[in-house]
DNA sequence: TTGATAATGCAACACTGTTGCAGTAAATTT
DNA sequence: AAATTTACTGCAACAGTGTTGCATTATCAA
């Protein structure tokens, strides 16, 4: 299901992926907007924005889910693989608009791949 | 900590990791000794056999906790960096032996990578 | 303005993983 | 072989992320 009324909370959270490639983690928001929604309704409009393509979500260093809105981020091809950085020392998480190449395996087909850098950021050097 | 007794629970998992480069998930391990051990065992035996290098740990496509016996792991390089594969079919994870190009990237130091191939195993293509 | 229903809040739950502590058992000492 | 030490285990309770059901609210169309 997409995004059909345009709401307060909606308009809160589309406002945090404008102009950024910086990725968010679900914890991060759910704080960050502690007094104006509930963490259900987070994660319900995160939910939905993803599948619409608005969004892409994809697992940071410890597990938790992280969600990004970068270039390719439409209705068509919201599936598209890219690899995320993550700083070491800051925590910053964001998408890295690069190609990986995807290694050929013997005896395997590779559909897909989720690669996750982890170093210093800019800022962190 | 290291492993400094042989008891029977330690036995039972290690008999796991012998002769196989395939992962398991500590949900499944938690299943597979529910009448042996208890699961805070089994978390803890896995932390031992990890902070002494014998097998090694990684995150899987839904953030579940995997781990599994290398070619790498020992002492001294229980921290090497390799690629993990999942079936997208029937489930199975597995360490590949392979080395995968760590890209540079502008105004970024990258010190590791987590890899994670999905697709499909020799015996569900 | 009214009605349909998308969206929300709340509470309770499911699941993975952790912690404290008392009790057990493996290995060492006597 | 018995006593001692302490690594290891089991249990219960907890912490954190994420999900679900349902009553209520609010958006949008007619």
């Amino acid at each position: 299901m997409s995004v059909k009324r345009k709401t307060k909370s909606l308009g809160l959270i589309l406002s945090i992926f404008e102009n950024s490639t910086e990725a968010i983690s679900v914890v991060d928001l759910i704080a960050k907007f502690k007094g104006d929604m509930n963490k259900t309704t987070v994660y319900r409009i995160l939910e939905r924005l993803e599948s619409e393509g608005a969004i892409h979500s994809f697992l940071g260093a410890n597990g938790l889910t992280w969600y990004a809105k970068c270039q390719q981020c439409n209705a068509h091809h919201h599936n598209d693989i890219h690899p995320h950085f993550q700083c070491e020392d800051c925590g910053k998480v964001e998408c890295l608009e690069i190609n990986i190449p995807i290694p050929t395996v013997d005896n395997k087909i590779i559909q897909s791949a989720n690669v996750l850098l982890k170093g210093q950021c800019a800022d962190c050097i």
